[in-house]
DNA sequence: CATGAATGAGAGTTCATTCAT
DNA sequence: TATGAATGAACTCTCATTCAT
């Protein structure tokens, strides 16, 4: 199972050809930009670096993107997409509220180890225009308002003991986005080792629990006992 | 209780008189730099912005620093420096492991909120020259290690329930030093209520306790109760 | 008969149309900058002046150069390289040391009077990066050691009286060098005015001959009386 | 016998104490500003660098000239006026023209050594202002009429062969200037030395004379056989 | 479609020079 | 007399963006 972006079909092997889909090369440099805004920021990275990566020249790139930022939005979008497509999954299914945020966890630390979902949380809001910084922030928002709601709906069940719905959710959003940070595609870990770990030392806590056998609240998706 | 920076003394009043601690002047500087890198980064931050904070010309900060990175590097020193001095008390005290990560995450917390320390954990390392990322790197591990030390001591003891040390580690660190992404101190919430705060979910984990009484691990500083 | 650079197609020439052969433009770039470095030296030359006089912009420079010291070293080589080819020519000639030396003198003081020729020995080496000081310094000593080999091959074969080769190198190349200081295209001597006259005056000498009927070793080139 | 400038007193030492003759620290700084004229160029040489050599401080230069250009203009002063000095001597002499020659050959030959003539003739003139360029374009003139007259003289009694005085003056002068391009106060060779040998190669020649005997024109000072 | 060429704006940095103490 | 501080002007170099082919 290769890992590896790099191992992966080069993205600018979608330029080799004149006749491709222009949907295709589209998204060959939005993968590249991605790789390449994480490698060096956004700032540092130049048009030419990402064109020379794709092995095109500069100005074939105002043939998919009208603007730079225009790019970096793109990557936020595609990232977004990808959160919000696992957390409407997650609001539509039954359980407890720590059931709901445990696998909220779970799946946005998945997503924490992709590409695209890394931007979001990774790259400078401050290289976004007004606009478009609105539109990432209502979405991040969005993001928020979910995880809080899920810890409210638990301290009503009864799932979750009594704390600031706000700040818990500070606290464990802020865990799960840092992963971008130091998560590394070609690193030891794989995305499911730490999606599931996380979700059960973020709910369990670290202290050791009275009874360890009455765990009920156990991480969706492959168990990692 | 003037919570803001700016409702303090404004730094380029130490720039006012030409005769002047330069120490003074040098530290205004910095505070500045740092304000400015934290508003809108180290890449955008020219240095006639910052130089114009301060009523001054861009040239006469080259009398307090020698290059532009070296403003930064200093911002990044300030910031480790405040930590080193936290960590080292908690590690000098006497308590479980489990009270040793709580104290660690509340005193982190807090650090988080100071403007040097949040320049520590959200300013892009990429902007360091090699020598320079050398040290700040190294001294990032120096946090994890304590980290994961007092994690490790916790499941000796049996304070801390068994789990990966190494993860656990990022999943705290990552929710404390994500708290530089977001405090504003002009928002509503004080360093010493999200420290609290986070240093009991961290540790508890949200999930409801079986009994509520046997809480032996509180956090240091003033209870949130 | 236009010896004037200026009476020829004026470099900027080259830049009229925007699709031209590169190579065209980079040399008259080249031209260009070896006319300002030898009137205001390298230092004061502004990539500006040179942009100005091509009628161009700055930044379009760097189409054809990486860095401004990139322009001065080609300007190094291209004058090197006219050096080297007449100095090989010689060195495979046959004939006496004397007339080595006299071939030496006549070709070199023409090189002196070519713009690339004299910036070798005119800009200043103080603004070479060191890797290229080097190359420079290198190609320098090569000149000076074929000189000197002349000059003993003439001791040797009784053509040249007894002297110490390095002094007389040193002052035959000093009397050529110093052409490039204050020859002037413009001016009233011709290139081969100076070469043959230099040619003599250095290997006759200045004092009248006993016998001025038996010069062996004339110059060559156009016979200058 | 200490050659080296280094060796001696310290140009700083004129500032060791408050007390000093002003004279004598200006001329320290002239002697400072000429080496490091000589080493790194007018152009490349900072007031700072100065200043630091001679152990003061850069405004403290403006006590004892008001521009950095009149540092450079006094320079050229001082070699200026140790090239007349010698020159009037020559001319006032009795002897051929040849005598004449090779004494200025010989003396001009000295004065090329010592820091304060260098910069006569290896500091750019472009570094001068309008007038004072004027000062020593003046003074140049003056030394190569003086040449000139002394070939002319020897051509007229008939020490000196047929030539163009103007072009054999060219080539004479040339070769003493371009000491200065490579003379080093530390290396091998002795100002002496290089006198007397450019004084005999110049004027006798490279070629071998018919017969060595009859040399009537030896060159003053210490003969080099 | 694609590209080489060109540009305008702005960055960090250096430095001679002046001001205020 | 001497100095630390400050400045304005200049320079090299970078880059997103547009134009012309």
């Amino acid at each position: 199972m290769a890992r590896s972006v790099l191992a992966q079909q080069p993205h600018w092997k979608a330029f080799a050809s004149r006749r491709r889909d222009p949907a295709t090369k589209r998204e060959a440099v939005l993968k590249t930009a991605a790789e390449l805004f994480l490698e060096k920021s956004y700032g540092r990275t130049s048009l030419n670096d990402i064109a020379a990566r794709l092995n095109i020249t500069k100005p074939a790139l105002y043939h998919y993107f009208h603007r730079k930022e225009e790019i970096l939005l793109e990557c936020y979008r595609w990232g977004t997409t990808l959160i919000e497509e696992s957390l409407t999954e997650i609001a539509s299914s039954s359980g407890t509220g720590l059931e709901k945020v445990a696998a909220f966890i779970y799946s946005y630390a998945n997503v924490m180890t992709v590409n695209f979902g890394r931007c979001v949380m990774r790259l400078d809001e401050g290289d976004l225009s007004a606009q478009a910084l609105e539109e990432v922030r209502n979405y991040k928002r969005k993001i928020d308002r979910r995880l809080r709601s899920f810890i409210q709906d638990g301290i009503r069940d009864g799932s979750v003991g009594p704390c600031d719905p706000k700040i818990a959710a500070f606290s464990i959003a802020g865990a799960v986005n840092w992963i971008c940070m130091w998560y590394e595609p070609e690193g030891p870990l794989t995305g499911e080792e730490i999606a599931s770990q996380f979700a059960r030392t973020l709910t369990q806590g670290l202290a050791r629990r009275r009874t360890e056998v009455s765990r009920r609240t156990a991480p969706p998706g492959p168990s990692a006992d």
